[in-house]
DNA sequence: TGTTACAATTGATCCATATCAACAATTTAC
DNA sequence: GTAAATTGTTGATATGGATCAATTGTAACA
């Protein structure tokens, strides 16, 4: 089935494979041009509007990517380690960051000059290739967020969330939960108001059990099943 | 301000560059490779799901691309004459379309062999880059719809699709409107009824004048406002 | 040319979820 | 270890738009 695709709501997954298509020379010449900076919680990692002269690549932690016109805001994604970050700011249009992110746990994040990794897609067709493939798998997660915030209801993309956290972020049906009501809500699209009746309801219906910051999924099929009815 | 990118919302705008990068060798091997399909009103250009074994382009016409689960649908962008349609195909993940197309309008579209397009990409990093630009174009694109799909209530997205269509389509305050209610209901993701009752809203309010199909924009800046105000 | 289908319009009703307000629980700071 | 601040929870209310139903164009069609 096709819409097999549309029913996932939310998270990055890809792992980036692209430096591993550069030659030595050309990964020390990467090295070379990279800084790796520490982030706190809570920090802003990039910033919507600023000057990009760095590609980010998420070394560990995990970070939200988002849009902000001042008044609301919307999560387009989350990034786990591995994964690149601000690569709308290789555009020949866009020298500035296309959106802000922020560090939802301590993150260690590596800086490369955007000069250098262009001076790599430029010289190397694997590497580009490597990186059209993120373009693209980043383009297909967004439409299948996309769809899922504008057409299921908030019940479906909270069971979207807790699926996307255990199935691509922990790995686990059982974790501790590094997100506020408030984060999840704007994760979902939703209220805090409402996200928290909604997980009350999920835990009503024995779904999943929570205590404290530790939230474990008990029926992950019922979940599933929810998630795709919307 | 970095706001300014997000308040637009919605249609596929670059002319696309990357064939302009070939040489006259690789221009021809293309040529060779392509098929040239005129498509009536109304009919699918590709289908959600199906194998892909083309990249497509927009010769003349103009089409939609939408997600669809079978209830909802979801317009993810319309697509003017000159921009490519498929990309995401050329994914090694996605064999498959990962979204339909229709044609709005009697439209010529040019099928390149994927095969061939992506030979293109190893051999030409100009072309890669291009095809770079056009991805993080798209991206950019999206996310500013994803934003106001969202965030802005109806008659916000209203005007949101009159400016486009007069800015991004037409390239005129005054067109001949050859979407229905309930494309255009569609496009701005609110129901048909709705999209009557807030056209009938901008009409009395002065800011368009409609007879039969036509459409004039009488006062763009006030428009704007209520784009941007969401 | 009437008939049948479809598109547009208008009004009435309903519903999901935001918003507001009050309070409890937990974390942070000094 | 207590005060202050933030986060979580719950209930009551408000509202933007969807949905439903009825009516009127409008275009295809035999």
């Amino acid at each position: 089935m096709g819409s097999k695709q549309l029913t996932s709501c939310t998270i990055s997954s890809r792992h980036c494979a692209c430096f591993e298509q550069l030659t030595n020379a050309e990964q020390k010449r990467v090295e070379e041009n990279t800084a790796i900076v520490k982030y706190k919680k809570g920090e802003l990692i990039c910033k919507q509007g600023a000057m990009a002269s760095q590609i980010l690549y998420i070394e560990s932690g995990l970070a939200k990517v988002f849009l902000d016109n001042g008044n609301d805001t919307l999560v387009l994604k989350v990034i786990p380690p591995g994964n690149l970050l601000g690569l709308t700011s290789i555009g020949s249009e866009n020298s500035t960051f296309q959106y802000s992110a922020l560090a939802y746990v301590d993150s260690v994040v590596k800086q490369i000059e955007i000069s250098c990794f262009k001076e790599m897609l430029h010289t190397n067709p694997k590497f580009a290739s490597e990186v059209i493939e993120i373009l693209i798998s980043n383009t297909v997660q967004i439409n299948g967020r996309f769809f899922c915030l504008t057409h299921k209801q908030s019940y479906g993309r909270l069971a979207d969330i807790l699926l996307c956290l255990a199935d691509r972020i922990f790995y686990s049906q059982d974790f501790l939960l590094p997100l506020s009501r408030k984060e999840l809500a704007e994760l979902s699209g939703i209220s805090a108001e409402t996200v928290v009746r909604m997980l009350k309801k999920v835990n009503d219906e024995g779904l999943i059990a929570t205590e404290g910051k530790n939230l474990r999924i008990l029926d992950y099929h019922k979940l599933k099943i929810i998630s795709e009815m919307g």
